[in-house]
DNA sequence: TGACAATAGTCGTTATAACGAGTATCTTTA
DNA sequence: TAAAGATACTCGTTATAACGACTATTGTCA
């Protein structure tokens, strides 16, 4: 029995070599991302939330648009909404109407905001490194380009 | 700039290798379900809804217990109780206290249920192969290994 | 310019994911 | 056998994911 197979204990062989990988990348993404969730549980946010404030982060000063937050992500917009709706309450993210064309809103992350992804930064980059490091430089290219081409026919 | 870089338009290269693989983990594991959900979308089901459908068909006569069920999807107990709820309510399971233990509830697919297995069989097993056949039959089972290896320090 | 489409965001709804509290039913043990 | 603990599930809550409807603003073009 393969490893996923004995991991789901599904006796029955999966239907096809394909099936078994779509299993498997649902299965580690998963497994995986519960490692992020417990570094981010003492700061209280969530996953979603770290990702739009590490983007936020990337914009700077100049902010950046709801709509862009959600091409990144790949998240409906009214999503974005209200995840940024929950920062702002929380004071990590400050929002207001674009000047020029009064129907985008402008999203910039707070200086309380940066200090708490300051705070993330070492603990989310070891802890990365604490479940993954052990495949090495050479195992973590393969498994990227696997990936990349995993997905190459469906987006 | 990396592929993965490139798509979710990070300028700034990833802090490790590691992190690259893990956003592209979760990357690749959302966009393949993306072509599981279109199956799925006549049919009014969901994700977690199917899988719980394939494995109580995959128990049989017996039924299952619903600790059993949340056990092989990872999940808590109490997702499990209210998807069966669902379930339960569109006629696909059906439900009965065990008679030696009354604590145990026992779920089994109905007869409806294992007609909307049958029907999306071959679809769903068309659309798997049709996203990541491409692959080949050797570079999927290096994918595999690689994800059996990336999760082995976590769970 | 005035109708019409496109864009940007908000709000409503259902089903999940993750946490925790609570209830009923066995099992163990003092 | 009564009390304590373990087990199996249910119910409550907040934040997401995915769908769609709606409002406000801007762009297009006849």
């Amino acid at each position: 029995m393969s490893a996923l197979a004995d991991e789901i204990k599904q006796s029955k062989p999966f239907a096809s070599k394909e099936e078994e990988v779509f299993l498997n990348i649902q299965r580690t993404a998963e497994v995986l991302g519960w490692t992020m969730n417990e570094i981010l549980k003492p700061f209280e946010l969530t996953r979603g939330q770290y990702n739009v404030l590490r983007i936020l982060r990337g914009a700077g000063e100049d902010g950046i648009k709801c709509s862009e937050v959600s091409e990144r992500l790949i998240t409906k917009d009214s999503d974005i909404t209200r995840l940024l709706d929950r920062l702002e309450n929380r004071g990590l993210v400050s929002r207001e109407r674009d000047e020029k064309d009064r129907r985008i809103v402008i999203s910039r992350i707070t200086d309380q905001g940066l200090e708490i992804l300051e705070q993330l930064d070492e603990p989310a980059s070891q802890g990365i490194k604490r479940i993954l490091g052990h495949l090495g430089e050479d195992l973590l290219e393969q498994l990227n380009a696997l990936l990349v081409l995993a997905r190459a026919n469906v987006k």
